[in-house]
DNA sequence: AGCACGCCGACT
DNA sequence: GTCGGCGTGCTC
């Protein structure tokens, strides 16, 4: 009886992605277990391929003659098996390849971390844990979606949250339960650490899991997001118990992470490749704010962190909550279909955001600035007692001109963009259009000079600075971030995502550019905007008043009353209309006109949605190059998939030379990408 | 990718 | 006759 191992070639090569048998010799039999890499011949017996084993049995099911397995490289099984799993599902549904999946969710080799694995004791498992309840949501609900394996849009608890740590948690401190501050008005401040209000929602929902013997995994957007979960989660779990994955760490530290993932049941924490996490026996998947578009992958097959969820709750049966302030429009769709439960706080103050539309008659800076009276009392007023937050746009977003006079946003008389300047004293232009804007005269005053607004934060800073004497002023942007400012009287003006923490939350909170970010063109600009606003808002402490400068109309309402689900069914509907994405799922087909013709016609009846173009691509290196947008249903998806997919390796094993004889290496004559809504985002 | 196979033009 | 050009196809 011979043993076969059936492998997955490293190889990024779309021909060569499906299960490859070879026989495995006698002395090799007991490491070459699934999961371990192995190095195999691949046509030549002098090539050898990197490949990890995916399975063993004893008859595979290739009729030909077998190649000998060469070397196991370590004994380490680093590749799960429901990793696999998810891996080639995510590749078959992105029409892309496995390994270019496996490169996300395993990293190199290392061989320390290999070593230090083998030496543990394997008998050893840490002692089981208490989980507290989960607050700020009516009672039971969200417990009974993780141990019934539920799924749901959560809104965030808008506020900052005390966890006092537990007895034999990861953070060294006193004894005690979990306290919401926002039930209990007098916290420990010693022992209790501040963590955002989403951190800790999370963080006592994967506790659930983890008490039953499950492991969670959780995904958020950024760096920062994942210190807060982890301090939420220390708070509640012994150290042991969480395992960090984030775009800092050595290649070593994320080999050793991988390991004590699947050791036992934890809380695999991280950016977009903690989806992948080789956590054993899944009993919760979360996302944090899955509209940011750090979820976007840059690497093939380009899928996103969300739908790396959705497919690995399908295959493990676990808890999906989809964790945020602002819901976008991709969760809303899973809510109107029902796929979703949808989880709101329940007795959770909300910030008192208060829309403001600029008012004549401020003075000085507030003018400039276009912060009305109110705004400008209540923030000073705040900032007496507790720091206050400052939320303006980044430097260079959406940098445009304005009236000199009366300050009157300069628009475009053909079609209304907004006007910019290539240097200063130049004619003004369109941004949207181009049409230069000659003999410019303000609609509103009949001036005719323009100034630049788009200042950043430093200049902001600097002009409060004048306007509240004696007040200290922080600055917290891209070039200065600032994790956490004490709560002590201050002003801290901070560009939107660079909003420090502060234990127990802001005393108060101006949103100044708003509408500057809202002239951004886009498709996903409102859902941007609203969670920018959120994220600061939910920075100040429970109950806050949130000024809203310069806003109007239905954001504002949505702000107001704290109901953000409402913009995102009034996105999803104008979507639908369009038939744009998420309400059809799309395909960007591009390469030569050719093989993006005969590409589309392969699709045939799986399509019923339409085709867009081929039209060619302008800047693209290879002239000819052209590209085609195919939109198709959800139902259509592995259809779809399948048949590009297979248009793909079709073309790769041929005409791989350029035509008249040139030897340099052509570019493929077909790529496809799916669920790329970057063209839509463009309109 | 990288290499073998195979089918047509120029050659000792 | 066959040497070798490159288009075509396969890799357990």
């Amino acid at each position: 009886m011979t043993t076969v191992a059936r492998v997955v070639l490293d190889s990024p090569l779309p021909q060569l992605d499906r299960l490859f048998d070879y026989r495995v010799p006698a002395e090799l039999e007991d490491d070459c277990v699934p999961g371990v890499r192995v190095k195999v011949p691949l046509r030549t017996g002098a090539r050898m391929s990197d490949a990890y084993v995916v399975e063993v049995v004893s008859e595979g099911d290739w009729p030909g003659e077998l190649s000998q397995v060469e070397q196991v490289v370590s004994p380490v099984p680093v590749l799960a098996p429901e990793v696999w799993t998810l891996a080639r599902a995510v590749a078959d549904r992105a029409a892309g390849v496995a390994s270019d999946v496996l490169r996300l969710a395993v990293p190199p080799r290392q061989v320390r971390a290999e070593k230090a694995w083998l030496a543990r004791d394997p008998g050893w498992s840490p002692p089981a844990v208490d989980a507290p309840p989960v607050t700020g949501y009516a009672e039971g609900v969200l417990e009974a979606l993780v141990a019934d394996h539920g799924r749901a849009a959560v809104a965030a608890v808008p506020h900052p949250v005390a966890l006092t740590p537990a007895p034999g948690s990861g953070a060294a401190g006193a004894a005690g339960p979990v306290v919401d501050t926002a039930a209990a008005g007098s916290v420990d401040d010693t022992a209790a650490v501040w963590v955002p209000g989403w951190a800790a929602t999370i963080a006592q929902a994967a506790a659930r899991a983890v008490a039953t013997e499950q492991s969670a995994v959780v995904a958020v957007p950024d760096f920062r997001d994942v210190t807060d979960l982890e301090r939420a989660l220390l708070a509640v779990l012994p150290a042991e118990r969480v395992v960090r994955f984030d775009a800092k760490q050595t290649n070593g530290a994320r080999a050793k992470a991988l390991l004590q993932a699947r050791s036992h049941a934890v809380v695999a924490i991280g950016n977009r490749t903690a989806m992948y996490a080789p956590a054993t026996d899944l009993g919760l998947i979360a996302v944090w704010d899955d509209g940011d578009a750090s979820f976007v992958e840059p690497r093939a097959p380009y899928v996103h962190t969300r739908d790396v969820a959705l497919v690995r709750a399908a295959q493990s049966g676990a808890a999906l909550l989809f964790v945020s302030h602002a819901r976008s429009t991709d969760v809303q769709r899973l809510v109107e279909l029902q796929w979703l439960d949808d989880v709101t706080p329940y007795r959770v103050p909300t910030p008192k955001v208060i829309p403001t539309v600029q008012q004549s008659g401020a003075e000085g800076f507030a003018a400039q600035a276009r912060i009305p009276s109110t705004a400008w009392r209540a923030a000073r007023e705040a900032s007496q007692h507790g720091p206050v937050l400052v939320q303006v746009a980044s430097p260079g977003f959406g940098t445009g001109l304005v009236c000199a006079e009366c300050g009157e946003r300069a628009h475009c008389r053909i079609c209304g963009g907004p006007l910019g300047q290539q240097h200063r004293g130049a004619t003004p232009q369109c941004r949207f259009c181009g049409a230069l804007a000659v003999g410019f005269r303000c609609p509103t005053c009949g001036n005719g000079t323009v100034k630049p607004v788009g200042q950043g934060a430093q200049r902001t800073a600097d002009e409060l600075g004048r306007a509240f004497p004696g007040t200290r002023i922080v600055v917290a942007d891209g070039s200065r971030p600032l994790d956490e400012v004490p709560a002590r009287p201050s002003v801290v003006v901070a560009t939107r995502g660079a909003e420090p923490d502060v234990p127990g939350g802001y005393a108060c909170v101006l949103l100044l550019d708003g509408e500057r970010m809202l002239a951004r063109e886009g498709l996903r600009v409102q859902e941007d905007v609203l969670r920018f606003w959120t994220g600061a808002a939910a920075k100040g402490a429970p109950g806050a008043e949130v000024y809203l400068v310069g806003i109007g109309g239905k954001l504002a309402t949505a702000m107001a009353l704290w109901r953000l689900d409402g913009p995102a069914h009034d996105e999803l509907v104008d979507r639908r209309a369009l038939h744009f994405p998420p309400a059809v799922r799309v395909a960007t087909l591009t390469g030569t006109d050719e093989a993006v013709t005969a590409a589309v016609e392969a699709l045939g009846d799986a399509t019923v949605g339409d085709v867009l173009g081929p039209v060619p691509v302008p800047d693209d290196p290879t002239p000819g190059t052209v590209r085609a947008i195919v939109r198709f249903p959800y139902a259509h998806g592995a259809e779809v998939a399948a048949t590009l997919k297979a248009e793909v390796i079709r073309r790769s094993s041929t005409r791989r030379v350029l035509p008249g004889g040139n030897r340099r290496r052509a570019a493929p004559t077909l790529r496809v990408r799916l669920d790329d809504a970057e063209p839509f985002t463009e309109v």
